[in-house]
DNA sequence: CTGAAAGCGCTTACAG
DNA sequence: CTGAAAGCGCTTACAG
C-alpha cells in the first residue's frame, strides 16, 4: 500500500505538499506540482479514503432510503410489481447523477414505525453526508427525526415541511388528466384514488374535484374508488365500475397509478371490454409498463429522471451550505398521450 | 462527538478495554464489561467507522455493479423498460440481505469498454470489501480485471470462470419451456433468441435445440429470430412470424425475455390475434410485468430473489476466506403457468 | 510556496 | 483480565 509519505519521499517534498496537489490547492509551485504528479503516477498512489474521512468528517457518500409499507410484507407487494417498479426509475438515475458529482450511493430499504426512534443504519453510523428519501410513504415525524441526526435530507416525490424537497404538484397532476378527459368529451369520470395512507392522497383527490368543478360537473362520491397501489385492486375497481347501471356508468376512469390501471386492464380483457371503445382509461406515473399494456396507456408523466437529477442538485447545494432557507422545487407533470382514451363527439 | 476515550474515562477503564467490549471480545471481565456498556449508553457513543476502517482496512460495504449496454444509451434502453426492470429485482433484495449481514450496499452503474482498464470508482478507491456484478453483459476480461483489484467478486446471473458465481442453468432454462410447449401438443415452435452479444445467448439457443431434438422435431433456422432485449424487437418478431405462410407458421413462440414478449403482445393486440387461441407464447425471466400482461404470460422463473440471497451468502463466505476454490451455485428454474399457452389436442 | 508537528478515533501487538 | 504505546494515512493550522 503506497501512502502519501511514499509519494512525498519519491518526489522529494513533504506530505503536506502532496496533500495540497492531490486536493488541487493552487498554492503549489507548478514545477513541484509536476514532480508530485509524476511520483503519484509512478507509484500508482491512490489516497486512502478512510484516512481522509477520519479527518475531514466527510464521507462522499449519499444514502438513498426507499421506504416500504411493512417490514415483512415488502416482498409481497413487490410480487405485484408495485414497489420495485416504482423505485427503480429513481435509483439508477440517482446513482448516475451522484457519480457524476463525485459521490457514491448507499442504498437502504427502510420500514418506519410511527413513533419509533430507529433509523437507517448508514445514518446512525454516519456513513453518509446526506440522505435522499424517496417515495410517499414517509411521514413528517420521520423526516424530523432524520434531521436531528443529519442536516442534509431531501425528500423526493413528496411535499416535506421539514426538509428540502423535489416533488410535483400532486393536485395539478390529477387536474391535468381529468381536464384532458373532459376535453375529450367525457363527463362521467371515475377515479381510483390510491391508498389513503399515502400522503399524496388528499392532494390528488382535490385535483380530481377541482377539475370537475371547473367544468361544472357535479362531484359524485360513488365515482371514487379507494384502492391500494396494487394491480389486484385495480381489477376490483374495474369490476365495480362495470357493475354500475349502464346509463350512469362512467365513460372514463383515471387511476392513481399505472399499476392499478394494469389490474383494471386484466378485468376488461377477461370480460372482452375494449379500451378505449367501451371505456377510456388514464394512468398515472408513466411507469415503464404503461407503454407495454394493450392498448398503450395514456398516463401522467412525473419526469422521475428530472426529479432525480434535481434531488441530487439540491443535495449538493445543501452540502455546500447547511442551514439557511429550505430548498425545494416543483416539477411540472404532463400527459403522455397513447391509445387508451377515446374522443366522444 | 464522543470518542472511545470519553467512554474510557467515564467507565474508568482504558480505550483498549472499551474497544474490546465494543467488538465483543470475550476477554473482558463481566463486571467491567457492564460498566463500559453503561458508559456507552450514557454517552450515546457510536464508534467512528472511518477510524475503524483506517486500521482494519475493512469497509463493511459491498459494491453492486449493474452493467449497461452503452454508457450514453443506458437511459434510452430503460425507457423501453428493459434494464431498469431487469436489475431492480436484484437490487432491493441484495440491499436487504446485505443489511441483515451487517453490510452496506454501494451501487454503481458501469459501462465496460472492451480492453479498457477503467474500473468502477468504488473499487479504485477501495470503498468496498467485495463486489457483486449483476446481469449478463459483462465479459470474462472484465471479471479478470476486477479480480486484480479486489479478490471478492461474485457474478450474479451468468457463468463466470474467473470468479465465484450464482446463476441458473441457461440451457435447461430454455429446454424446460420448450418441452412444456411440446407436451402441450406444439411442434412448430419459434424462438426469439435475445441478443447474441449477451453471454447467455448460445447456452439458451442450445436449450431450444436440445428440447426439439429430444422430441424428434427437426430444427429450422427460419423459426429462430434474433432480437435485442427490447419490446420493439418483440413487435417485429411477432410480425415476421405472422407473415409466414399459415401451413408452416409456428403455433407457439418462446421469447428469451418477457420484455420481448411484451412487444409481441402489442403486435398481436393491434392485429386482433388472440393469445393463446391463435398463437401460444412463453416468456422468460418472469419479470413483474408478466402477470400484468393480457392474458397473463406463462414464463420461466429464475428465482431472482433466491439468486440474490445466495450471492450474498457466497460473498460472505469469500470475505471470510479469500483464496481457495471457486464457489458457485446453480439455481434451478421453473415454469410459472399462466394463460398464454393453449393445449393442442 | 513549503514543511514539521499535532491530531482525527480507532485497533493491535505486547507487557504485566 | 487490563492498559500504555504505537501506528493506520490522511489534513490542517502554523511558522517560516
Amino acid at each position: 500500500m503506497v501512502s502519501i509519505k511514499d509519494v512525498a519521499k519519491e518526489a522529494g517534498v513533504s506530505a503536506t505538499t502532496v496533500s495540497a496537489v492531490v486536493n488541487g490547492l493552487d498554492c503549489v509551485k507548478p514545477s513541484t506540482r509536476e514532480r508530485v504528479l509524476e511520483a503519484i503516477d509512478r507509484l500508482g498512489y491512490i489516497p486512502n479514503v478512510s484516512a481522509r474521512e477520519l479527518v475531514t468528517r466527510k464521507k462522499q457518500n449519499i444514502g438513498l432510503i426507499t421506504m416500504t409499507y411493512d417490514r415483512y410484507e415488502s416482498r409481497r407487494h413487490s410480487k405485484d410489481g408495485s414497489e420495485d417498479i416504482f423505485y427503480t426509475e429513481y435509483i439508477l438515475k440517482i446513482a448516475e447523477c451522484l457519480e457524476n458529482m463525485g459521490y457514491g450511493l448507499l442504498l437502504e430499504n427502510f420500514y418506519y414505525e410511527s413513533g419509533s426512534k430507529r433509523l437507517p443504519k448508514f445514518i446512525v453510523q454516519k456513513r453518509v453526508d446526506g440522505v435522499i428519501v424517496v417515495g410517499s410513504l414517509y411521514t413528517k415525524e420521520f423526516i424530523k427525526l432524520l434531521r436531528k441526526y443529519i442536516p442534509a435530507v431531501v425528500a423526493l416525490g413528496c411535499p416535506s415541511e421539514f426538509s428540502d424537497y423535489v416533488r410535483n404538484d400532486y393536485t395539478e397532476s390529477v387536474t391535468l388528466p381529468i381536464r384532458y378527459l373532459i376535453a375529450n368529451g367525457h363527463r362521467r369520470i371515475a377515479y381510483a384514488s390510491g391508498d389513503p395512507l399515502t400522503s399524496a392522497y388528499h392532494y390528488k383527490l382535490l385535483g380530481y374535484q377541482m377539475a370537475l368543478e371547473e367544468a361544472g360537473i357535479p362531484y359524485r362520491e360513488d365515482y371514487v374508488f379507494e384502492s391500494k397501489y396494487l394491480a389486484t385492486e385495480g381489477y376490483c375497481v374495474a369490476r365495480k365500475i362495470m357493475e354500475l347501471p349502464e346509463e350512469t356508468r362512467p365513460t372514463a376512469v383515471m387511476f392513481a397509478s399505472d399499476i392499478i390501471a394494469a389490474g383494471a386492464y386484466q378485468y376488461f380483457y377477461e370480460n372482452r371490454i375494449r379500451i378505449p371503445d367501451e371505456i377510456s382509461v388514464v394512468g398515472y406515473e408513466n411507469l415503464p409498463i404503461s407503454c407495454l399494456l394493450c392498448p398503450p396507456l395514456t398516463s401522467v408523466d412525473w419526469h422521475k429522471d428530472r426529479m432525480s437529477e434535481e434531488a441530487c442538485n439540491i443535495m449538493l447545494k445543501r452540502l455546500e451550505k447547511s442551514g439557511g432557507e429550505q430548498l425545494g422545487i416543483v416539477i411540472p407533470c404532463n400527459i403522455v398521450e397513447r391509445s387508451s382514451v377515446r374522443k366522444i363527439e
